[in-house]
DNA sequence: GTGAAAGCGCTAACAC
DNA sequence: GTGTTAGCGCTTTCAC
């Protein structure tokens, strides 16, 4: 089926492509009739503007592209939804990026921002060293990650969820608590999290251990850390999980070394995403504010885009108790 | 942004921009020295090729609209996370619609394909009637789903699904089984569950009690219809839930009226997503095969682009073991 | 009120 | 081997 095109309806309605485009855009003066003569010419042509044309004139395509680790996940699935709910209230689509296993992945979407396929970008893999954000500066978020120093991060409260979590471990009576956080190498403000931790745990003068796993990592992999960690210590009685996945891991580990989870080991989590809460509603975590953080990233990305400058902003997390801490 | 063009190499070069552009895509004979001088020329002044323009050439945008009820969901996380990867090998990006509480998002993005900035759709979303999709034979592919005659529905097995849970239903010795699915009246193949269901009852001489529960309603509404599920029927032991998290609410509702699983009342769910499957490992559940789903819609879609007939697929079911069923 | 024409940035006949 | 030029489909000065 070929097209039809602004010229097609022009000439069927006997009016220039210039009418059209104007009837087409409501703009300039126009009488009725030849308004009328238009949209019927459209009707009867089925006439669809090509949005690709009008893309290349305006140098603007809506489009923003989301770069996460995975969206099957349901931290980055709850946070994409909310993404995707806020940019499309201001009328623009979303092109999804998963960049787990793959960081070429990660500069391939950055490519479509610097190629003009996209207006902006939000970002939150975990891939290091991406040359090109440093270029300049660009219309580009982040969440949860430090990129460079040009672009925002909107990330929760890691430091004060460290403490609190760890906290109500030691409310419960922990005497060994360990922690799991990415490798210390990783650019993510989630690093606070362990600082929270260590901080705290030093304040009673316990031992702090933290035990590195990486986000993209399989989940037997990750399995089997938690495995060891009962058998490096057997005495450990609270684990804070960096993410609820992996506190649901460290559950799993704890009973197949035979102990109970409450009553041998406590486990607290984090993140606290809407599908976690309903499937797994006994644990006990700290919980980001999704939505918010999806808010305030489409905020600053559209300060971005009319190239106003922004600054980075930190939101408040909340325990949210269950049974397993 | 890239305010630098095709031309502005061409100048730099000092050569015509055809040649730029062949230097650009590797095409035509060109000398080795012409080559080296456009590289060093793109390289000084940090070309970048404009995508859109392209595009408008190529009347091909190489991306692909996914329009499903939300990807804030185990399975259709699991799906899109799959979709995505798949499509991304084969050069497309992918767009992201959740069009839960807002049907007319299905439609905004039926209009990207038609206005031409999509070049494929692969839609899953349950909103009824949209007149567009039954005009014309559109590359168009549907998972789990019924939209029209021309469009190839991607499923899995679900009548066979409906059989198998309630199979294990009654090897458990249930006596009074419930099912829960969508309103009769949504076109989605998952209607086969019920009438899996349904006939595997009747063959037993047993009463057939199917609730509906429209997936797009929030999960306090949910949860209410399981709690009347008790209340209408204290005799109910047996709970088939056509998804995972129905189930899980099934098994908080079956506790809340006093009830133990899976002692007083056995549940199984549907769709064994991965990350159902970590965070609630002991439910038992029919398990589609949401990678091999994936990579079937793409390869449909993959010849519907390339203006080659399909036809719908159906892929086998499996059960998951658990402690709930 | 309406139209002619010049782009937006790129590609591919078709020439030479 | 390389250049000229006519589009891809739309919008918008600038005339009339």
């Amino acid at each position: 089926m070929t097209r039809v095109k602004l010229q097609d309806v022009a000439e069927r309605a006997g009016v220039s492509v210039t009418t059209v485009s104007r009837v087409l855009n409501n703009r300039g003066y126009l009488s009725k009739q030849t308004i009328q003569k238009v949209h019927q010419a459209m009707e009867e042509l089925n006439y669809r503007p090509n949005a690709v044309a009008r893309q290349l004139f305006k140098q603007k395509t809506d489009l923003v592209g989301l770069v996460f680790p995975t969206v099957n996940n349901p931290f980055f699935g709850e946070l994409e939804a909310e993404l995707e709910e806020r940019l499309y209230e201001l009328g623009y689509r979303v092109v999804m990026g998963n960049s787990q296993n793959n960081p070429q992945k990660e500069e391939q979407y950055l490519q479509l921002l610097l190629n003009g396929q996209i207006d902006g970008l939000i970002v939150g893999a975990h891939n290091e060293g991406i040359e090109a954000y440093h270029n300049t500066n660009l219309p580009i978020v982040s969440i949860e990650r430090i990129v460079s120093k040009q672009i925002p991060v909107v990330a929760a409260d890691n430091y004060t969820g460290g403490r609190l979590a760890t906290q109500r471990l030691l409310d419960d009576g922990c005497q060994h608590i360990i922690h799991t956080n990415y490798p210390a190498t990783s650019s993510t403000p989630n690093q606070e999290r362990r600082r929270g931790y260590e901080e705290l745990v030093n304040e009673h003068g316990m031992e702090k251990i933290t035990y590195e796993i990486s986000f993209d990592s399989p989940n037997e992999e990750k399995a089997a850390i938690f495995k060891q960690i009962f058998i490096d210590h057997p005495e450990c009685d609270g684990i804070f999980a960096d993410n609820d996945t992996n506190a649901r891991l460290a559950i799993n580990a704890a009973r197949q070394a035979g102990k109970r989870v409450p009553e041998d080991v406590k486990v607290i989590g984090y993140d606290g995403a809407s599908s976690t809460q309903l499937l797994f509603p006994d644990l006990t975590t700290i919980q980001q504010p999704i939505a918010e953080m999806a808010k305030v990233a489409v905020d600053l990305l559209q300060k971005r885009l009319a190239d106003q400058s922004v600054s980075s902003v930190t939101l408040p997390v909340k325990l949210i108790p269950g049974t397993t801490a």
